[in-house]
DNA sequence: TCTGGGGTCCTAGGACCC
DNA sequence: TCTGGGGTCCTAGGACCC
């Protein structure tokens, strides 16, 4: 059987450990720059505040309502969601971690009461960590899915909802409206509705051969995993990536040219910094400017080069230095940047770099090392980043806003909660 | 004034090979 | 007047996910 654990409303959940007086109140958290609610409390929701709103367009009603704000506090979530994880790794036969809220599970078949070991997992994970969770289980991935739609909607399942036979199936499926479906996304949620495909069971008893016409491999591959066909495996180790991008909107449009010299090094320092964390090396930079989309009045201007390095390679100076020189090649003063990154491609893993034939291999021994220890120093749980590229500056700081963060509760000491304790 | 960031998979079509 | 057959690789665009 497959399990599907989710996290509840998981970054307003971190938030709330270290806040359990937010616990019952409407809490949400924006992206970066304080741009959009990405993650909403239940009783946000029910103020009918929704995800991607932007929050200066909400912000009056949302003081007004008592709304709690937070900015993105990544490093926090992250280190939540480890915590969380490992609690079920200790647990079950084997996981997947499917983001950063999310797990699949391979759960034993000989447990003979599946729906309370479900339960004793959630409540597990929750003692242990503070995180509420809904556990889904069935016999797909994809029905585990639907299945924690319902322990999440329903109290009454106390945080695990189980489909084990076909008459629980065909019930949930007619009650999941298609495009809450795992694999149906907005573009084919409209176009199954407009031919009148409204629920899961409506979907899952069309002709397989239609589906597979119509919707290609992936598009079958749902019917099926809705039919209780199981045709997506559990992936126990997550496959290195391909691409990795580093980008960020600016609170202000960019004029001058050092401030996006300055971005460049700190995506080029996050690049570096996850290259080195899966033994990668990037051949190919591709590095990109924008103006603000949403500015009528403005000119647009958006452009992008992408450059071939001459050996493979995850030393940030070198990547913080050929992203500067690329930018020069799009920038145009005329222009407020508003939204600038770099994307690394042709990655390859530690055993198939090739340097080039010309390459000072002494010099790439000594990077190496010069990186290995950079990121120890960094990885300190007291002070991180403590030891970073001249050329950033101030790094990210500056340019973008982040007016309403919480504290790195878990990950550096001088955050650490304190309890006053009054008789 | 203010609108996120980071990924993957699949297919069609063009370029190119013998 | 007549112009093969079979294959791979790469990329852009569209779809999806969190």
């Amino acid at each position: 059987m497959f399990g599907l654990i989710d996290c509840n409303n998981f970054f307003v959940s971190c938030e709330r450990v270290f806040r359990p007086s937010l616990i019952g109140r409407p809490v949400i958290v924006l992206s970066n720059n304080d741009g959009c609610a990405v993650a909403l409390s239940n009783e946000a929701k029910a103020l009918g505040f929704k995800r991607g709103d932007p929050y200066f367009k909400i912000k009056a009603q949302a003081d007004r309502q008592g709304v709690v704000a937070f900015s993105g506090n990544h490093r926090l979530y992250g280190d939540m969601s480890a915590r969380v994880m490992s609690v079920l790794r200790a647990e079950v036969v084997d996981i997947e971690v499917y983001s950063i809220d999310e797990a699949f599970l391979h759960l034993d078949p000989a447990i003979d009461d599946l729906e309370g070991y479900g339960r004793r997992l959630s409540r597990l994970v929750w003692r242990n960590t503070g995180i509420p969770v809904s556990l889904g289980i069935a016999t797909t991935k994809t029905l585990a899915k639907i299945a924690s739609h319902f322990a999440k909607k329903y109290p009454g399942y106390k945080g695990s909802c189980i489909i084990d036979n076909d008459e629980k199936r065909l019930k949930a499926l007619n009650l999941t409206p298609i495009g809450d479906v795992w694999g149906i996304g907005r573009r084919l949620n409209r176009r199954l509705t407009e031919q009148g495909i409204v629920t899961a069971l409506q979907f899952s008893q069309l002709e397989r051969d239609k589906v597979r016409r119509e919707m290609t491999i992936t598009g079958e591959r749902t019917w099926r995993e809705l039919n209780g066909d199981p045709c997506i495996t559990l992936e126990i180790t997550a496959p290195d990536k391909r691409t990795m991008t580093s980008s960020r909107s600016f609170a202000k449009e960019i004029y001058d040219i050092e401030s996006l010299q300055q971005a460049m090094c700190a995506f080029a320092t996050i690049l570096g910094r996850k290259l080195r964390e899966q033994s990668s090396y990037a051949l190919e930079m591709s590095v990109f400017v924008a103006t603000n989309r949403f500015n009528e009045r403005q000119l647009q201007y958006s452009n992008a080069v992408s450059y071939t390095l001459h050996e493979p390679t995850a030393d940030t100076p070198t990547l913080a230095r050929t992203a500067m020189t690329m930018l020069k090649s799009i920038y145009r003063p005329a222009y407020g940047i508003k939204k600038a990154g770099i994307t690394i491609t042709r990655l390859v893993p530690a055993e198939c770099r090739q340097p080039s034939l010309f390459a000072d291999l002494e010099d790439m021994a000594k990077r190496d090392r010069l990186m290995a220890t950079l990121d120890s120093i960094n990885a300190s749980p007291g002070n991180p980043d403590v030891v970073r590229l001249a050329a950033m500056g101030s790094g990210l700081k500056d340019l973008t806003r982040r007016e309403h963060a919480s504290r790195l509760y878990t990950t550096r000491l001088a955050d650490i909660i304190s309890i006053n304790c009054h008789k």
